[in-house]
DNA sequence: CATTATTACCACCTTTCGGTAGTAATATAA
DNA sequence: TTATATTACTACCGAAAGGTGGTAATAATG
């Protein structure tokens, strides 16, 4: 019952990253202060932007900076870059076909944890966690 | 965002178990019944009975039922047999120093929630998702 | 006792995830 | 223009999760 190591590393980037805003960070500066390894942190960033979470500038001096004002960056979209949005609404029994209409025995007990789950990940941005202090 | 596919299959096989409680059921059959991949699923038969949730009966006619009451068999217990108990303790960005006086800028959106899921496994037996009816 | 249906055990295979290494491309700065 | 600090790309490596196969042990049934 967790987040993939990846998605873990890719949340707690972002979350420095809006903790230091408007910086340019390089992948070495960000590894030595999360302590991610080096050259997988360095192939993640290249996801976040390819995703359009972050901008690269490249060349000495080039790095890493979020790409779009803090409170428009939602946790699901994060997550989403690395784990799949459907990854959110998966059966907990990894059940493809099934709906609400005819829910096994534990769709009682779950849906309503995953919908609050989802719901905050959906209205929960940068801005949010930034604002909650620094640390990390 | 989920359980292993391991406790998946677990807790599929227990709620099975327990709609065709007092049943002996083998590998095979439940093989059949859930799909699940056959030696995989001995496998996995065998951690729950050696963590005494199901009873074995070897030889010709033999296989599995479950260990004790419906309502004394708790969804925590299965989880912890293949994932570990503190799956559910865990940080959700993987940190294992961490502890609520100094919490981190996701802890004041997760940790509720957290604390739910929680609540919920330590709250639901067999007898609940039992009597929510059979499916599965 | 022989046959058969089962579990027990062990070794291996495959896929996915996490991680590493090396080299090319790019841009700054001296 | 050369040295340097960066990202880009690609291929590989290792560990863990998921899955398969073969054979021995066990017990019921004819
Ligand atoms: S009813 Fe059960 S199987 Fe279906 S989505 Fe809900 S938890 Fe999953
Ligand atoms: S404060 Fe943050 S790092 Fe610590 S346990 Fe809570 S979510 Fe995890």
């Amino acid at each position: 019952m967790r987040f993939s190591k990846t998605t873990e590393y890719a949340i707690r980037v972002m979350i420095y990253l809006s903790q230091h805003n408007t910086q340019r960070l390089s992948v070495q500066s960000l590894h030595k202060i999360l302590r991610i390894p080096y050259k997988y942190l360095a192939r993640l960033m290249r996801q976040l932007a390819h995703a359009g979470l972050v901008t690269v500038t490249q060349g000495k001096e080039g790095g890493y900076s979020l790409n779009r004002e803090l409170n428009s960056i939602y946790l699901y979209q994060i997550v989403g870059v690395i784990e799949g949005l459907d990854s959110m609404d998966r059966c907990i029994l990894g059940f493809s076909e099934c709906n609400d209409a005819f829910p096994c025995s534990l769709h009682t007990s779950w849906e309503p944890l995953r919908s609050r789950i989802k719901e905050m990940m959906y209205n929960t941005t940068l801005l949010e966690l930034q604002q909650q202090g620094e640390k990390i």
